[in-house]
RNA sequence: GGCAAGGUAGCUCAGUGGUUAGAGCGGGGGCUUCAUAAGCCCUAGGUCGGGAGUUCGAUCCUCCCCCCUGCCA
């Protein structure tokens, strides 16, 4: 089977990255992990947009070279991913040579075949803001604002992409490939967008006196690329395309990554960018409908019902929060409460309640408990119990029937119903503590065999609910198991899940709170 | 104006063409002591936005309307 690659959007770095950028890539490295864990060999690939005018303005501002200026940005966004156990594979930077390359070809490629060409446009220029001024910005004199300066009229010549060519196509390709884009309903905005896209050609070029920072077209100095090819060609680039014409050396090998099982992307770059310029730019290049990459385009976490703005000035910067709550709980947050493709509110109240309440006192609080227990009445040493009952067999049915519904939520994309399907057997084996009342049979010595019975189906439990979780939180897990004294063998995947991973005699370590409480102060 | 997504218990949200529509939180009552003042049990009588239709039967399907959000014009 083909390594699953998954990508994400490359985040533009302009400013520092918010709890969206943390979102989208929380949310890739949870289904790259879990992946793994059913046996796959994964590629994931995030990144950097780096190049384009609002870098240079910056920079210019700063008085510092844009590749200064982007590496300081890009530090904040790496430093997020490593915080929040974000475990890439390939780190897409647009300004990494490689990639200028694979560009470069790309676009020579598309030259050679015809797919490009010049033409001269005349529109409206304002100096002051460095872009062409459209209907949009006229007042309703007729006129442009005092804010636009000088405006002029200007004819200026561009390199064009023949983008109306491949329409008919592409709207054949998407009524023919439903799951082309998750979730479903997403699919007629691009159709209606298409529709109403008039069969327009896409500007791929700015002159270099106008846009330095970006990468020269391979065939005409005088212009640089603009914005979509730089930036959507990364997630071939980066996986090995053209890298032989590009003289690229030690890339994944293109044939074995392609198609990309994954692009997860935010709503907001659905259209046009990834549905329509992207699969256009593909088939121009001579990709066919069987190597179209797959979408997953994720909502938006809103404050109180309203968008994140700077404007608003509500923007959650996901270092505070993770300060806060910890880098494991903002991910299990971030899962927990979006549901894939919807827009969610982000709610301090809800985090709080996540973490004290689902992983301190439900999850945290089960492991302590049993393992305090084994200590307790057994040393941690396990034993084999040949005592059953039906609470037990109840615990043993519901864990077994926990995973293939995990699985299958999880497949889909369903992480939050992921997490509440394990959440019944963290509540079940909380549950299980108290009908079985472990700490009155261990003032009894005849029930020995049971109170061994129930100990071992605890631990046995936490084992599992470790495994299932791993893609989550993967650090509580592995210090869950480390707790619990299991190491996980290598290529250990969720097939060989099965009651019964705890030996007789295994010896459990001393409980430590896995998620200590937090105490919050209250809210306004 | 067009398109899309929502409108379900006080709050945040799940969910399904069919016996009494669910969870968490909050509120109220109780049990327990192994544990991170954690856990467990009981407790919400909500016209599933409004109206019409299809159906033996709709909260879930169709149509119309209203409200909110987003995108486009």
């Amino acid at each position: 089977m083909k390594p699953y690659y998954i990508t994400t959007a490359i985040d533009y770095t302009n400013a520092a990255p918010h709890i969206g950028h943390a979102y989208e890539k929380v949310l890739a490295d949870v289904m790259a992990r879990f992946q793994r864990l059913t046996g796959r060999e994964v590629y994931f690939l995030t990144g950097v947009d780096q190049h384009g005018q609002k870098v240079q303005k910056s920079a210019e501002k700063m008085g510092i070279s844009p590749q200064e200026f982007v590496d300081g940005v890009t530090e904040k966004f790496t430093a997020l991913w490593s915080r929040l156990g974000v475990d890439y594979d390939g780190w897409a930077a647009t300004t990494d040579e490689k990639h200028k390359r694979v560009v470069q070809a790309a676009l020579q490629k598309l030259k050679d075949c015809g797919q490009l060409y010049t033409a001269k446009t005349k529109g409206f220029y304002s100096e002051r803001a460095e872009q062409f001024l459209t209907d949009k910005e006229r007042l309703e004199d007729g006129t442009f604002g005092e804010e636009w300066g000088t405006v002029t009229e200007i004819e200026e010549e561009n390199w064009y992409f023949k983008l109306g060519e491949h329409v008919e196509w592409l709207r054949a390709f998407i009524q023919s490939h439903p799951d082309f884009i998750t979730p479903a309903f997403r699919t007629a905005d691009v159709l209606n967008a298409l529709e109403n896209s008039g069969g327009q050609d896409l500007c791929i070029s700015r002159p270099v006196e106008r846009l330095s920072w970006g990468i020269p077209l391979p065939f005409d100095e005088r212009f640089v690329n603009y914005v979509w090819f730089d930036a959507l060609v990364n997630y071939i680039s980066f996986a090995g395309y053209l890298s032989e014409e590009a003289g690229n050396a030690d890339m994944p090998v293109f044939a074995r990554l392609w198609p990309a099982d994954a692009h997860v992307i935010g709503k907001d770059i659905l259209i046009p960018a990834h549905a329509i310029y992207w699969p256009i730019m593909l088939h121009a290049l001579g990709f066919s409908d069987e190597e179209m990459p797959k979408l997953i385009v994720h909502g938006w976490w809103n404050i109180r019902g309203k968008k994140m703005s700077k404007s608003l000035g509500n923007v959650v910067d996901p270092q505070n929060v993770s300060d806060i709550f910890t880098p494991e709980g903002l991910r299990f947050y971030l899962m927990r409460d979006m549901a894939t493709g919807y827009d969610a509110d982000l709610s301090e109240e809800r985090m709080e309640i996540a973490y004290n309440k689902e992983l301190a006192g439900g999850l945290g609080n089960l492991l302590n408990r049993s393992l305090s227990m084994a200590q307790k009445y057994r040393s941690g040493v396990l034993a084999v119990s040949a005592y059953d009952d039906e609470i037990h067999q109840a615990l043993r049915q519901t864990v077994a029937d926990t995973v293939p519904r995990y699985l299958e939520k999880m497949q889909t994309w369903q992480i939050h119903q992921g997490i509440e399907e394990v959440w019944k057997i963290v509540f079940q084996a909380n549950q299980f503590v108290d009908l079985t009342a472990p700490f009155k049979l261990a003032k009894d010595s005849e029930q020995a065999a049971r109170l061994d019975s129930v100990l071992y189906h605890l631990a046995e439990t936490l084992l599992h609910v470790s495994v299932l979780l791993t893609p989550i939180i993967p650090q509580a897990c592995a210090k869950m198991r480390e707790q619990i004294g299991w190491v996980m063998p290598e290529g250990f995947t969720f097939a060989d899940l099965h009651w019964g991973l705890l030996k007789d005699g295994h010896q459990l370590n001393q409980p430590v709170p896995l998620f200590p409480r937090l105490e919050l102060p209250v809210a306004e």
